[in-house]
RNA sequence: GGAGGGAUGCCCGAGCGGUCAAAGGGAGCAGACUGUAAAUCUGCCGGCUAUGCCUACGUAGGUUCAAAUCCUACUCCCUCCA
């Protein structure tokens, strides 16, 4: 493959190249001098259950990968206590070695389904950081100034809205800048979030003598509602280890839109049958529900297997275009002793609500269906014996088998 | 070290002695519409043994018939001065 083509592929859906021709050049050097590049990517290792958000990355490392490249899967131990300065969460608890380890086995069995193992090397930041004096550290931290750190975003807001920035905030750029320096990184890839970062590693790394890495920034993934940033907390966001059917019909969720969106970051399409794709959809050939479909089986097939992405579609399709009930339903055992239970206490027994309270509220919303038919007396009682398939919305459904 | 401001439900934010389970917005949930789309409209949105009761407005006390609202102490946060 010639240059120019590994040079516009590495660089599909790229938020920023740092420098703009810096990659170009790298290839060609490396090709030149018959050597890989150490690509470097750094994880927080407090948050391993990763999502799709984090496959952007992943994919990226990936396509390095398939070129031969040395990729480092860098585990922040070590600045993971630090915390990064978000403004929230300033005070952490550090980790003890017991966890890290737990934590980077977690991230392990996830990033394979995207990594190639036998081409991933784990490091973890501790190993030099973790025995840095004091003296090194003032050192490390005069090569950079006030100014220049008040530069970062972030940092600025606060200072300026009177947010509080503690001073040990201020070290974990720089921390994260050694990393480049310990590994002689020649990529670093980050999230647009991390620009700031990486670009003290360039810094660091000039100050020591070294070339400086080339910074490649991927876009954040927006989560489920297209606006807000995929993270777990916001609870908009697709995990990796969710279910096939659970992946597939939340990617059928977003709008068609954000499916674009998807479809550049998230799929392996290449850009030109993307933009064939998008283009029937614009002029009417292909429905958009086709076209999410395409991706949702994709996408799901990719980290459960190919059978996996099949099944979800046609799961779906039965359940939601057809009206019929899930393959699979949950049966749980209620006892609900000699005299019965009311419709309310039992709803909340299966887990279809997570109150008595709630339960009230989906009666009078006519949200309740029992053996498919609606229902709202929250006094009918059922006895044992009884086999009961219950209905909250259209997601929420459980039999109960009363005892 | 000194002076001042603030802490309200998942989040933001009003309330500043009774009419406050607490305005408004966001998020979320449900119903309608649909492609489980999105957008839109409507409703809900602390808990319970449920037309009543209990728990909640930083923490602990106090004043009062009655406190998110007043007083005291404490904790945390912010601003300005040094």
């Amino acid at each position: 493959m010639n240059l120019e083509t590994a040079v516009a592929e590495l660089a599909r859906g790229v938020a920023e190249l740092i420098p703009e021709n810096g990659l170009h050049e790298l290839l060609k050097t490396a090709a030149e001098q018959n050597r890989s590049l150490v690509v470097k990517a750094g994880f927080d290792p407090t948050a391993p259950d990763l999502h799709l958000g984090h496959t952007v990355l992943l994919n990226k490392m990936r396509q390095f990968q398939e070129r031969g490249h040395d990729v480092v899967f860098l585990i922040g131990d070590f600045t993971g206590r630090i915390g990064d300065p978000t403004g929230k969460n300033v005070t952490r608890k550090p980790l003890t070695e017991e966890q890290v380890q737990a934590n980077a086995r977690t991230y392990a069995e996830q990033i394979y389904k995207v990594l190639d193992r036998d081409k991933t090397r784990i490091e973890f930041n501790s190993k030099w950081l973790g025995s840095m004096t004091a003296s090194d550290t003032i050192k490390l931290a005069a090569q950079f100034t006030v100014a220049r750190m008040l530069e970062r975003d972030d940092f600025d807001k606060r200072y300026k809205t009177g947010q509080p920035i503690a001073i040990h905030e201020f070290l974990y750029p720089l921390m994260q800048g050694q990393d480049s320096v310990a590994l002689k990184a020649d990529i670093e890839l980050g999230g647009t979030d991390q620009k700031f970062n990486l670009l003290v590693g360039r810094h660091l790394q000039g100050q020591a003598g070294q070339p400086q890495q080339v910074v490649i920034t991927m876009p954040i993934l927006e989560g489920l509602d297209g606006v807000q940033k995929m993270s777990k907390s916001l609870g908009n966001y697709i995990g990796i280890n969710e279910p096939p059917d659970d992946m597939f019909g939340k990617l059928m969720s977003i709008s068609d839109e954000l499916m674009w969106r998807y479809y550049e970051l998230l799929s392996f399409e290449s850009l030109d049958e993307v933009a064939r794709r998008r283009a029937a959809v614009v002029d009417g050939d292909l429905h958009p529900k086709q076209a999410k479909m395409d991706l949702a089986e994709e996408i799901t097939a990719r980290f459960h297997g190919a059978d996996a992405g099949v099944q979800a579609r046609q799961a779906f399709d039965r359940r939601f275009a057809q009206g019929q009930l899930p393959d699979q339903i949950d049966e749980i055992e209620v006892a609900v002793g000699a005299d019965g239970m009311g419709l309310a206490h039992l709803l909340r027994a299966l887990d279809l609500v997570a109150s008595t309270s709630e339960a009230m509220r989906m009666l009078k919303q006519g949200a309740v269906k029992l053996d498919q038919q609606r229902i709202s007396d929250p006094k009918q009682v059922f006895l044992p014996g009884q086999s009961v398939l219950l209905q909250v919305g259209k997601r929420r459904i459980a039999r109960g088998r009363l005892v």
